[in-house]
DNA sequence: ACCCTCACCTGCACGC
DNA sequence: TGCGTGCAGGTGAGGG
């Protein structure tokens, strides 16, 4: 499920949930999760580490452990994780198994199997190939409209897919990136590099806003932890202003929303609002 | 360097 | 009921 917004709530909820507890024993069942390590040696270089701090690098979760080595998480499309007390079953598509020393266990599940660890050298986290191409984090100050320009400057690609290309434009996924256009008034079809000026800084704004908004309203999430029930993070209900409205009015002009397949994914947009 | 397409998985909703 | 199709919030390899 994740954009960047899903991701921030899920590292807050782990950052409750887990830190300073140390990993006694590290399970790792499905070989692909962690495909540039063996099991063995997964399980060993964690086993024994403990959790000191949790963040998050666009859509990627860092949890940096006392061994000076950081576990890279990246969900893509249905990782989540479990904190389970030591009475529950696991889940079915539970791949990776953290046991704590609180008795409890932190398990990876994910059902297509898309989602990704890996364990990196800390202090080599920025060069790693997961981190070093990545955009600009898009609610810092690096982020700037300027940036933005100069990212579209040159580019003849529509502007949604820049908005999906995480070297460009970093948190996006394909409900944020519509959502934005949609709040800027921008076609996703207008060519990057054509964008007005005022456009541009619509746009800019729009980003920031949707991902604002999205992390804001996850602050209302309830995450339980400790009653003795499982935990699911980040499954926050969402409503969109554009994206899955297909066939519906407008909420700006009432004009028909329109899906079409675009790079081989659904684009939600307004044919009337969205020039 | 850039940009496009497809592959990677499983499940679910839909139509016949 | 059963089967085929298309679709799902993400990349990354490989090719032009």
């Amino acid at each position: 499920m994740p954009e960047l917004p899903e991701v921030e709530h899920v590292v807050r909820a782990l950052q409750t949930a887990v830190l300073n507890q140390r990993i006694t024993a590290a399970e790792l069942r499905l070989k692909r999760t962690a495909p540039g390590i063996s099991k063995s040696r997964f399980n060993k270089r964690l086993s024994g580490a403990r959790i000191r701090t949790i963040g998050r690098r666009g859509k990627h979760i860092l949890i940096n452990l006392d061994t000076n080595e950081t576990l890279v998480v990246h969900l893509r499309m249905t990782g989540k994780f479990v904190y389970l007390n030591n009475e529950q079953p696991l889940l079915p598509y539970s791949h990776a198994v953290f046991y704590l020393e609180n008795d409890r266990r932190l398990v990876y599940c994910d059902m297509r199997q898309f989602g990704r660890m890996n364990i990196i050298a800390s202090h080599r986290l920025l060069k790693s190939k997961e981190l070093r191409a990545l955009a600009p984090e898009p609610l810092s100050e690096e982020f700037s409209t300027d940036y933005l320009r100069r990212t579209f400057a040159g580019s003849r690609r529509e502007v949604k897919q820049i908005l999906l290309d995480q070297t460009k434009v970093l948190g996006l996924g394909n409900i944020y990136a519509a959502e934005a256009l949609f709040m800027a008034g921008v076609s996703p079809f207008a060519v990057a590099q054509s964008l007005s000026r005022r456009r541009l800084v619509r746009l800019h704004k729009a980003i920031r806003q949707v991902l604002d908004e999205a992390i804001e309203s996850g602050s209302t999430l309830r995450i339980d932890l400790g009653d003795g029930h499982s935990s699911y993070f980040g499954t926050a209900e969402r409503f969109w202003r554009v994206y899955e409205r297909e066939d519906e009015a407008c909420l700006k002009c009432g004009a028909r929303i329109r899906r079409v397949v675009q790079a081989g994914r659904s684009t939600y947009y307004c044919p009337r609002c969205q020039r």
